[in-house]
RNA sequence: GCCCAGAUAGCUCAGUUGGUAGAGCAGAGGACUGAAAAUCCUCGUGUCGUUGGUUCGAUUCCGACUCUGGGCA
């Protein structure tokens, strides 16, 4: 039996320290699932768990790819299946702990990208393309191959356009299509898919304190030293909240008082885009901290669900 | 104490030549299947500061009051 836990919930809601008490007491270990702690030398800004934090639990796909290298869902998933056998080779329970919701889904459900290489100016093609003639000429090119990919996405969602396109060309299979397969797979695990959330108010007053706690830590620096490495702007780890807005600031746009601003506020606009995704996953079992009031009790919680589940034994 | 300008959605403000009002931001909901901390869609009723007056009718005009700026003493 292929068992996995998945512990998520949005940003700043205390899904650290939580996963690290439950990782110690199910003998398991982290897999993280956040599309930006991934990176080496991104620490403060994605409140990374530090080794001295850690607390002797092993953490997997935590500081493992360069800022200046492209990442994505492909990517994570191979490794991220590479480090559930080992961990099951250890004879311990993976768990995923992380906010990224869409790198979630990819592993749960195995979710199958085919394995082509992506022509990256294939994709700045499009781009132009759309640049040059608009949105609508570029979804019409879409509407032609893929009516019911069209219907779906809007003309103004470039991205998810071209994203169309693309999967047409390389595979001559109708995004839709693939899209609506995917949607009907089974996971192959027997999983306990944990969701913390917390009152919106207390959420949005920790995400406000914690990027002034990022600043007082020296985030800007932080910032500084990726740029003395090479990083740049429209690099996919400088999408990072904190890390765009900073480089801005230290391009001369802007004072310092208004990019904490707006982290503040792309922070929060970013926790309620990740509980929209999981209110839209089935299966998941919500922890709400205005019911739960310890930790304690949340790890109670936990552990009498995995026993019921099979995937810990019951004593 | 006097003079001037404000007081309208959580915030910043627009507006109604008198027929109870609308933008931006914040916020809320949603989508998402190789950029996902990305990208995109939808959503605006509030004692129009309080209180009198004029009027068929006032948030809009007039007076007083309260508060907030600024100026003069």
């Amino acid at each position: 039996m292929k068992n996995l836990v998945i512990l998520t919930g949005p940003t700043a809601v205390g899904k650290t320290s939580l996963s690290i008490n439950l990782a110690k007491a199910i003998n398991g270990e982290i897999i993280s699932a956040d599309s930006m702690q991934i990176y080496k030398g991104m620490d403060i800004g994605t409140a990374k768990i530090m080794p001295e934090e850690m607390d002797g639990v092993t953490h997997h796909l935590i500081d493992v790819i360069d800022p200046t290298e492209d990442f994505h869902v492909v990517r994570f998933k191979e490794m991220v299946e590479a480090a559930i056998e080992e961990i099951y080779a250890k004879g311990k329970v993976p768990i995923i702990c992380g906010g990224t919701g869409f790198y979630i889904q990819a592993i749960l459900y195995d979710i199958d990208f085919t394995e082509n290489e992506i022509d990256k100016s294939y994709r700045e093609s499009l781009e132009k393309y759309a640049a040059e003639f608009g949105q609508e000429a570029l979804h019409d090119k879409l509407k032609a191959i893929d009516p019911e990919s069209a219907e779906s996405i809007p003309a103004a969602n470039v991205k998810r356009v071209i994203r169309a396109i693309e999967y047409y060309e390389q595979t001559g299979e109708k995004f839709s299509v693939h899209n609506a397969t995917q949607k009907e797979k089974n996971s192959p695990y027997n999983f306990a898919y944990f969701v913390l959330n917390d009152d919106r108010q207390l959420l949005y007053n920790r995400i406000d304190a914690r990027v002034d706690k990022m600043i007082d830590e020296g985030l800007v620096d932080e910032v500084k030293s990726l740029v003395a490495k090479g990083v740049k702007k429209g690099m996919t780890a400088m999408d990072g909240i904190g890390y765009k807005e900073l480089l801005d600031y230290l391009d001369g746009n802007g004072s310092l008082e208004d990019a904490v601003e707006l982290i503040k506020k792309k922070s929060r606009n970013y926790a309620k885009r990740q509980l929209t995704w999981f209110r839209r996953e089935k299966e998941v079992i919500w922890l709400d901290k205005t019911v739960y009031t310890s930790e304690d009790m949340l790890l109670n919680e936990i552990l009498s669900t995995l026993r019921k589940k099979g995937i810990i034994e019951s004593v």
